[in-house]
RNA sequence: GCACAGGUGGGUGAGUGGUUAAAGCCAACAGACUGUAAAUCUGUCCCUCUCAGGAGGUACGGAGGUUCGAAUCCUCCCCUGUGCA
């Protein structure tokens, strides 16, 4: 009897808390809340916060609260680098248990049954792809590559998209009827998938071998084992969230988003990816002189505004989702999200 | 007060007698998304009904008029901008 008892409490499996929710909705405040309260540790999951040196755009946590709780993700990867949804999975991955199997460090005074605890995983942003290739994994495929892709571009520039979409039709017709042929970018890697990907026995027979997109697909993902996954959604009122977003935008600009923006461009110029991302791609309008003084703010929010619609589309379609209907940094909804942890811990 | 320019759907802005419920762009809303994803793309977008192919109603500042037919031509009125007084 008590044994049984004893092995179900070992064989539970740890959990993850994965915040989610659309910019400005508050997810840092949520899981910094989370994250003091249960002793956890922060894993970013925003694609352009991986990078360094871009810090007042991105929204990062301070370094106060950083110092506070162990963020990982953040600030690891150089302005000019390529990160990738693959990439980025194998990492958070690879923390993830590093987490899990971590001993909390008591603060005060710990009861000697919060020592044995481990640290809770919290997974933290907004960039849908991400968070779908590090819980559900992605198809194995081959990754990007660089020549393939200029050889297709310059093709698309001067034949026609819809030559590319033809090419794709050939390679893999059921790809083909799913992306739109305007949809350059998705046609270019489903080409670049069917070519690039062999099986291991392509010597023999280099042509049958070749797998195209549509059946590595069916080869299947591998998700996130070892965990339970617990879906903290923040949902707050679309106009109440657009208001946040413009404030927030706002806030970026008095704090020297241009002269920061001015900053990277002098020593990467175009090379840094993120530099055309929401609202440093407005700052380099203004730089540019194509936008002026007034327009930026209202360019920088209106992107804003619409990357948020995005995310809450791609994230309606998220499984099990326990959602809030509010801002992760009002207490209310805080202690709402406690309460949806506390059961699982 | 005079002169010129102009008033078009949520915004901008084409259209200057008939295939025009009115291009394009933007916003809004909805959707897609399997290694550049803060990216990229799609659909809807005056109202009502629909057997989903369509049917009807209302619309281009206002009121009249010309015409088989007007956002488009004419008259008067109202409003806006610019210039001159």
């Amino acid at each position: 009897m008590e044994r049984a008892l004893k092995l179900t409490k070992v064989s539970r499996e740890p959990l993850v808390v994965v915040v989610l929710g659309p910019t400005a909705s508050g997810k840092t405040a949520l899981a910094l809340a989370i994250a003091r309260r249960f002793g956890g540790e922060i894993v970013n999951c925003d694609s352009v916060a991986m990078y360094r040196e871009f810090e007042i755009g991105t929204a990062k946590p301070s370094a106060a609260e950083r110092a506070e709780v162990a963020h990982h993700l953040v600030d690891c990867v150089d302005p000019v680098a390529d990160v990738s949804a693959g990439e980025y999975a194998r990492q958070a991955r690879q923390i993830l248990c590093e987490i899990v199997l971590r001993e909390n460090v008591p603060r005060e005074t710990a009861l000697s049954e919060k020592k044995l605890r481990r640290h809770l995983p919290i997974v933290s942003g907004g960039t849908g792809l991400y968070l779908r290739a590090l819980l559900e994994g992605l198809f194995p495929g081959p990754q990007r590559s660089e020549q393939l892709r200029n050889k297709l571009r310059a093709r698309a520039e001067e034949r026609g998209t819809d030559h590319l979409h033809r090419i794709l039709r050939r390679l893999d017709t059921p790809a083909a009827n799913r992306i739109h042929a305007n949809d350059v970018p998705k046609v270019i890697r489903a080409i670049e998938v069917c070519l690039t990907s062999r099986h291991p026995s392509r010597r023999t027979s280099p042509r049958t071998s070749r797998l195209n997109m549509t059946e590595l697909w069916q080869q299947g993902r591998e998700p996130l084992q070892g965990f339970r996954i617990l879906r903290l959604g923040l949902n707050p009122e679309r106009k109440d969230l657009y208001a946040r977003i413009n404030q927030r935008a706002a806030k970026m600009f008095d704090s020297g988003l241009i002269v920061e923006t001015e900053r990277l461009l002098a020593k990467y110029g175009d090379q840094a990816r993120p530099i055309s991302s929401l609202g440093y791609k407005q700052a380099l309008q203004f730089l540019r002189g194509e936008l002026d003084r007034e327009s930026v703010l209202a360019a920088a929010q209106q992107a804003h505004r619409n990357y948020a619609k995005r995310q809450i589309t791609w994230f309606r379609c998220e499984p099990d989702v326990r959602w809030l209907a509010g801002f992760g940094d009002d207490p209310a909804i805080q202690t709402e999200g406690m309460a949806m942890i506390e059961p699982e811990i």
